[in-house]
DNA sequence: AGATTCGCCTGAGAGC
DNA sequence: TGCTCTCAGGCGAATC
């Protein structure tokens, strides 16, 4: 399930493949994602523009193209953004297919149908797209004084909270218990009794955290794979999540897992306070 | 207004 | 074997 170092993996994956080619035809399902496949705006600003440059924006993949406008896929839960031959045959749940000018193809696979492809037009601003995002974990801006800040008053589950993307993008299910495993903050503390020391904490173990599973190609837990189609290798350094039952790393008591909010969360009761 | 639940969606796995 | 049920969760809408 993509967060923030699965969709940078993916990414940094792309960019050397993409750049400098031209998109000369798109293929579409009929199916519908999330939103609505753009057909108009594809066929309009996608369809023969070169890609200049790949990024990611919260777990947003952003293709940039030479006439201003941008691509941008969002992969949901079990979307995959692949190179093949564009003269491969398309498979199931094969949503949007981009032929580049040297036979490959950029593919958009998504099983369950919750990710996104949206065009954002030359004209139009990208802030329109991602209006209400908080910062970028590595942003300078997500530090301990603005989390306190954005946490006062909120009786909500710390979990929660990191999860929440309009005060912090790309920390999803995952990484917010092995964040907060490494921050030795118990995930069930309101987000407002969390001190200053701790955030530091926080802000310092998201950045590891998620640094390190960039690293390691992202987490494979059921349907993570690449650019390439290679999964990734972080779910072997996951030390709370989906460990429930399984002897804590630090301390060798039982990890519990709880529901907030609906979401698994895994934590040791011991080492998180 | 803040916090939670629901709904979207498919496939894997469990249980009968 | 094959059916039904549960679970997985990003994220916006609905609801409490």
């Amino acid at each position: 399930m993509p967060e923030l170092p699965e969709v940078e993996v993916v990414c940094r994956g792309l960019l050397p493949h993409l750049k400098g080619r031209t998109i000369k035809k798109i293929k579409l399902s009929s199916q519908k994602l999330r939103l609505p496949l753009p057909r108009k705006l594809l066929q309009r600003w996608v369809v023969e523009a070169v890609v200049v440059a790949v990024r990611r924006r919260a777990k947003f993949c952003v293709i940039e193209l030479d006439n201003g406008a941008r691509l941008v896929f969002h992969l949901g839960m079990t979307g995959r953004l692949g190179l093949f031959q564009a003269a491969s045959a398309l498979i199931k749940h094969d949503h949007c297919s981009c032929a580049m000018d040297n036979g490959m193809a950029l593919r958009f696979n998504d099983v369950r149908r919750f990710g996104s492809v949206q065009v954002v037009s030359p004209d139009a601003e990208e802030e329109d797209l991602f209006a209400g995002l908080g910062p970028e974990p590595f942003a300078r801006e997500f530090a301990a004084d603005y989390a306190m800040k954005r946490a006062a008053g909120r009786q909500q589950p710390v979990k929660n909270f990191l999860m929440d993307n309009r005060v912090v993008v790309g920390i999803g299910n995952i990484y917010a218990s092995e964040i907060l495993f490494e921050a030795g903050i118990s995930p069930v503390r309101p987000a407002r009794e969390v001190s200053m020391g701790e955030w530091e904490q926080v802000v310092r173990q998201a950045r590891a955290v998620l640094k390190r599973a960039i690293q390691a190609g992202g987490s494979t837990i059921s349907d993570f794979v690449n650019s390439s189609g290679q999964p990734g290798y972080f779910q072997l350094q996951l030390k709370v999540y989906g460990r429930a039952g399984q002897p804590c790393m630090i301390c060798g008591g039982a990890i519990t897992k709880e529901v907030l909010a609906g979401r698994a969360t895994f934590f040791c009761e011991h080492c998180q306070q």
